[in-house]
DNA sequence: CGCACAATTCAACGTCTGTTGAATTGAAAG
DNA sequence: CTTTCAATTCAACAGACGTTGAATTGTGCG
């Protein structure tokens, strides 16, 4: 029975769908479906509303991608550019863990949405690739400046090469808190919920052996374990 | 001008499409637009046949799919099982360091079909996750191997996770492979036919003095910097 | 009360989708 | 020469797609 739903009322809701609910809506079709293949459609069932409504909010379904994808940079930059104040004089172990923490803290409810934005990166989707760099930039940067101080401090190795080693730093973080949840309980036997913790702190780990000039120098002791 | 392509003449064709052929099409097209946009007429037409063809060779779109996965990890497994000999006897550093050479002697070629694996192992999509799943569990337990060994040999520090070492390692391989050739030439000068090249060795360096027992050892002399 | 307007839905468009059953044809086998 | 069969194309299906223009309705202001 194709059950033909009577015909919602127009106008104006008691309780208005504002574009925050709609772009929570999109989040999960996209993860789900992929880039091309989201429909409006499916994502105003799940916003329960009419697919012509977006269009109300938003200029297109390219439109609609491009507002979720500068959703979390803001916060994720206004902690790390306070993070990279020179004036922090706190270890280099424990500013370069405070970024894991903040990636975890801004980043770990959206699963999903980062292969799509891997893939246009990996394809060089012009468009996209641009919006991505330009958010993606100053934090980047702001990261790589806690690098450059620590070697001038002389808690880090002179020879590392900055840029790449945010990159590894935080491309891995990324890698842990989406895949390790559905990995580690498949090959390991370690429940999802403690996948990411026992993920970070194992990179990290090998992470600080890795840049640090003293290596043998104990870790200080990594606040906020697994307190989400 | 809609342009009406005079009919095409049925019956076999003097060279046959074969299965390969419309599996290098199916993942080119995959990595442009996704597993579930990717449309079995682009693919039919940039294999230069008709849609209908692909179902002679393959059950569903799906099973085509199924087929691109299965397609590298032979040859993977092959190599890496070789080097997981407990017999061999070189040096922890050199057979890591192979690892990531294997890794970019099989994998580099089709980059874009890894973001769509990895969106569909974080959305824990069943079946291509429980395939992939089959796939690379023997490869991850050879590598695995390689590190427990080094660990008994007392190369590498004891109290090292080998999995997650494991996933370290390739996952950030896998990284270097299909993003760094986007992304150096964006953020740092460097041109992408340089960027595996720069970024292996940069991470190799960060990742030996983090497993290593001995990180103040040098590296020996590590084989093929930038041949492909 | 009446007016303006913001927020919403409806109906329709042309196009593309995965899949299938039937038709065709070249080459190999007898 | 005929038969067989593997390899290929064609035509058609019902449904979904992004988008738009017009229609509707509740709310707040004068």
């Amino acid at each position: 029975m194709p059950l033909p739903l009577p015909p919602r009322s127009r106008g104006p809701k008691p309780t208005k769908v504002d574009p925050d609910h709609l772009l929570d809506a999109a989040q999960a079709v996209f993860a789900q479906d992929g880039l091309r293949a989201a429909s409006l459609r499916a994502i105003a069932r799940r916003a329960g509303c009419d697919p012509a409504l977006i269009y109300y909010h938003f200029e297109s379904k390219e439109a609609l991608f491009a507002a979720l994808l500068q959703r979390r940079f803001p916060g994720v930059l206004k902690e790390v550019e306070f993070l990279a104040d020179e004036k922090d004089t706190r270890s280099s172990a424990l500013r370069l863990w405070e970024v894991l923490l903040i990636y975890r803290r801004h980043l770990a409810q959206d699963p999903g949405i980062r292969s799509l934005i891997r893939g246009e990166i990996v394809k060089g989707a012009e468009g996209i690739t641009d919006l991505i760099e330009a958010q993606m930039r100053p934090v980047i940067s702001a990261i790589r400046q806690v690098f450059e101080q620590g070697i001038e401090r002389g808690e880090l190795r002179p020879e590392l090469h900055p840029l790449l080693a945010t990159f590894f730093l935080v491309k891995m973080q990324l890698e842990i808190l989406d895949v390790l949840p559905v990995l580690l309980p498949r090959l390991a036997n370690i429940p999802p919920e403690m996948a990411v913790g026992v993920g970070m702190r194992a990179w990290f780990d090998l992470f600080w052996r890795g840049v640090a000039l003293d290596p043998g120098a104990p870790l200080p002791a990594l606040p906020d374990p697994d307190t989400r």
